[in-house]
DNA sequence: TTCGAAGTTGACACTCCGTCATTGTATCGC
DNA sequence: GCGATACAATGACGGAGTGTCAACTTCGAA
């Protein structure tokens, strides 16, 4: 082990980074080719062909095609996660925070698509409804939810049903925004935000 | 000809009856197998086993396995319109159309989930933003906004805006009351009118 | 330097799809 | 009734994708 080398690049062994090289290409790769193909029509092999490794190698990274399509897809929602809870942290009151999370949101619906190469017009916005990152994504919105409850900043309403109300209307609307040239995240944000606004004002309270 | 025959069973020919029965057939055999497998995993050969054809013949009444799964939906939107359609006649304002509307579509929901045998808690209602009949129900409640509007009875607002952020809640509220034992169709209609009707009331007004 | 562990490889077996030449049969003209 | 004809059913087949695995290569510890 010379010290000079260990000191210029301390890095695990050349097994190691080989490693992580390799499922890094395989992830890149994957992002190029389900961008051009979309997920359908993208084959392992598509994906593999854009590396330098085998067929089989894919197997020693990922199990499946939809593995890997997770995988970029939890990259997304890790990069989210924080954006929305900087969010609730730095809102000055309830009213500002829904605008802070809508406009997070619709950044990163449009992100992800633009990253994805998916046509605005598909109308399917990336975070689905049964996907694990949307769990995350509902889980912090109801927690940003509650902890405003608790705070009595927002009014006492159903948290769970308020939580998905909030992702079902921002999903849909999302991909309407998408969908205007130029995606109109402000005119989106801003209606979005009147209208959960309005909504909460006038919901039922829990007993 | 025996005109008795024909009288008791005046039906066009065997044929055409031959023809009727085996589509009848596949899309039933089709249903018990999407609700049993999935529609990803279910297979043409899976549902075509379940009738007493030969795997040819699938393709003489349908392309392929996504076209089978179109008709059973189309089938669900057929019943569905009218009923969103009759909300609206019969709706004293625009208070009541809504919470018609969206009563209509919790049952919907509900209906559907059950007639495919969807467990509850997959949390996937089966009108999609991306499917033919969900862009039917769109057009149907973004008409009925538009012309809410029209008649002075809705605020001038972005109706496609609206009508999209409507459907998203609904599918999403939708969800979660079907995860609620039982469904809560009461609870989540009134807590998604008031939402809308607050929302509507806070949203800003079209130039 | 050597050797075992870890990783790579691509051929292979399997599954599913959609087609099509062949076979069967209802209908129609005579 | 009796062919002739058109229409539908059949299932073997070619094509494509998937995941596996035995053989092979490479790394690094001793």
């Amino acid at each position: 082990m010379t010290e000079a080398a260990d000191l210029l690049a301390p890095q695990e062994g050349k097994r190691e980074r080989a490693k992580a090289a390799n499922r890094e290409a395989i992830l890149e790769a994957a992002k190029k080719v389900f961008a051009q193909l979309g997920y359908e029509t993208a084959t392992v092999r598509d994906i593999i062909r854009g590396t330098e490794l085998a067929s089989g190698t894919f197997y020693n990274y990922f199990r499946s095609k939809e593995e890997v399509f997770e995988a970029l897809a939890d990259d997304g929602a890790r990069r989210f996660r924080p954006i929305l809870r900087a969010a609730r942290d730095q809102a000055a009151d309830f009213e500002d925070y829904i605008r802070r999370a809508l406009i997070a949101y619709f950044m990163f619906l449009r992100a992800e698509n633009q990253a994805e190469g998916r046509p605005v017009s598909e109308r399917r916005p990336h975070v689905h409804a049964d996907t694990p990152q949307a769990i995350a994504v509902y889980n912090e919105v109801r927690e940003g939810i509650e902890d405003a409850i608790a705070r009595g900043v927002a009014p006492n309403v159903d948290a769970d049903y308020l939580a998905s109300a909030c992702i079902g209307m921002a999903q849909e609307l999302g991909a309407a925004m998408l969908e205007r040239t130029p995606p109109d995240v402000e005119g989106a944000s801003a209606f979005a935000a009147a209208f959960v606004l309005g909504g909460v004002a006038g919901l039922p309270r829990k007993s």
